[in-house]
This record gives structure tokens, C-alpha cells and sequence, in this order.
DNA sequence: CTAGAGGCCTGCCCGC
DNA sequence: TGCGGGCAGGCCTCTA
């Protein structure tokens, strides 16, 4: 699933291929993925230069001079930049042509998105959303604030997109591992310490994965090269009942906020 | 305001 | 071998 460094590794490697372009064509073959896709809308960049692909939380931006493409890749979206007559795939949506080559969205699930914006770059999908996590907006005295009001499981919150976006399920997990905080632990109960670690472990963990992604999915013009590249690094998600990498304690599995939360009981203690 | 639950959607894995 | 059920999961929306 895509997490931000995923979607940053993507950005990056679109971008390269889409920037300075003009656009020839835009294909829409599935009408509605999480939401409508403004096909007519969309079919009003056809003919305008990209001028910049970008990224703002989980959402690909690839901006024109007269509007911006805005695309999310859900659960299981990927994106790919091949020639312009490679074969359909199965759950192959979206077609955004550059010449000989088109960028092509494929999403088996739908939970992803293709929108369109005005060149202000404004969208209602922007408009609860926190600061990213590479920035200096994102901060120990930021996270301070958010939690001193909530008692809800710190996992949750870190996870909350007005609160920092871009932290899904798998870095939450990995993060506070590394930070040995328990994954139920209230927001309100941790340490200016904690924060301050949990804030910079954040940012260590996405920027890793960024560095990662770069080596393994650089190339957009392969078709489908799975990426899978984060599974390598993991201490804990996807590893319940399996022996803790620092203590060799069993890993243990808890559902929080209906996702999976996978973490080594000795290592990050319950608090009190 | 926060918290909690439901729903979207398909592939995959498990048990029978 | 086929089939049903459960699960995964970001994020919006609804309810309390």
C-alpha cells in the first residue's frame, strides 16, 4: 500500500518524465474510483505543458498553467510511465498522455482518487489537512498541542491527518517501536521526551523509506516492478508472533481503531 | 470539539 | 477443486 514514500518516489519519478510536456490526451475508462472522476474537466488540460509534478500529503499533484491533476493512489494504486500502445491491464483506469508515452494509473481496489483543480490549486481533499512530516511545521511543540487534549491512543493520533499527514498504519507501528512507546499509550500521558522523540523518529523512518524507495523504483518505465521494498526494514508490522529484532520477545497483534497494531510488549511497556 | 463506527472495493488466504 | 468468509486498509462521512 502507498505509503508517503512511496507516493514521493512516485512524484519523483513521474515528474521527470511529465515536466516541460505538453499534454496530448487524457483516457478516463472507469468513471468513479472513491469518488467521480471529472473527466470533462480534466479533458481541459489536454494541449497545456505540465509545469510541475508535486505532492501535498498522500496526493500527487501534476500541475499545468491552466489546472492541476490531482491523484491519490488509495490502497493499491500505482502509477507507471510506458510507451504509449503497451497493452491494457486489468484495472488499468486512467491514461494521461505526453507524447509517445502515457502515464497510467492502475488501482485494483478504487479506494484511489483522480481530481481536478483550478490553477489556485485549491481542493475540499486539502482543506483538514496537517502539516507534512518532512517540515519544520511538523514539531515537538506542534505535537505537544495536539495531544495535550486527547486521550485517545497516541497510534490514532499520529495517524490523524489534521494532526500530521502522510503517517499510516505501517510507520506508525514502525515508529513508535522505535521510540518504545506502547501503541495504546493516551496522547495526553506522554513525556515532552516522548514527542520529541516520537517527532523525529517520524521523520527518520519516512525519510529512510524515501531513500529506499529511490533504489528500487526508480525506473517508471519497467512495467509493474512490485515494489515491496519497505518489507526489508520492518521491526514489527506484518511480523505478529514473530521474535522482537531487539529483545526477541513474541511480537503481539491489537486492533486499534480497526487497523493492526503490531508491537513488542517488552520494549515499548504499557504505561503505569 | 472528540470519539467511534460504517462503508467503499478487490485480491488473497484460509477452512471446509 | 471450488467456494464462502474474513481480512486488509486510507480516508470520508455519519452518529453520539
Amino acid at each position: 500500500m502507498p505509503e508517503l514514500p512511496e507516493v514521493e518516489v512516485s512524484r519523483m519519478g513521474v515528474s521527470k518524465h511529465l515536466t516541460g510536456k505538453s499534454i496530448s490526451n487524457i483516457t478516463v475508462r472507469t468513471p468513479k474510483l472513491r469518488w467521480d472522476i471529472p473527466t470533462d474537466q480534466l479533458k481541459t488540460l489536454i494541449g497545456h505543458h505540465v509545469v510541475a509534478v508535486s505532492r501535498r500529503a498522500k496526493y500527487l499533484i501534476i500541475e499545468t498553467d491552466v489546472g492541476h491533476i490531482i491523484i491519490h493512489l488509495g490502497m493499491s494504486g500505482s502509477l507507471r510511465v510506458i510507451d504509449i500502445d503497451t497493452p491494457l491491464k486489468k484495472h488499468d483506469h486512467v491514461d494521461i498522455a505526453v507524447g509517445a508515452k502515457v502515464l497510467r494509473l492502475n488501482d485494483p481496489r478504487r479506494f484511489g482518487a483522480v481530481l481536478f483543480s483550478n490553477i489556485d490549486g485549491q481542493h475540499r481533499v486539502f482543506d483538514k489537512l496537517g502539516p507534512e512530516p518532512l517540515t519544520d511545521a511538523f514539531n515537538a511543540l506542534h505535537l505537544m498541542h495536539k495531544c495535550a487534549k486527547r486521550k485517545a491512543a497516541i497510534k490514532l493520533v499520529i495517524m490523524d491527518n489534521p494532526v500530521v499527514v502522510g503517517v499510516g498504519n505501517i510507520y506508525a507501528n514502525e515508529a513508535l517501536f522505535l521510540t518504545g512507546i506502547h501503541p495504546l499509550t493516551p496522547a495526553n500521558q506522554l513525556t515532552e521526551s516522548q514527542i520529541l522523540q516520537l517527532v523525529n523518529t517520524v521523520k527518520d523512518v519516512l525519510a529512510a523509506a524515501i531513500k529506499q524507495g529511490g533504489t528500487t523504483l526508480k525506473d517508471f518505465s519497467q512495467t509493474d516492478g512490485k515494489p515491496g521494498y519497505f518489507a526489508q526494514s520492518l521491526f514489527v508490522y506484518g511480523r505478529d508472533g514473530e521474535a522482537c529484532m531487539r529483545c526477541k520477545s513474541e511480537l503481539q497483534t491489537i486492533k486499534i481503531g480497526q487497523r493492526a497494531s503490531v508491537y513488542c510488549p517488552k520494549c515499548q511497556p504499557t504505561l503505569i
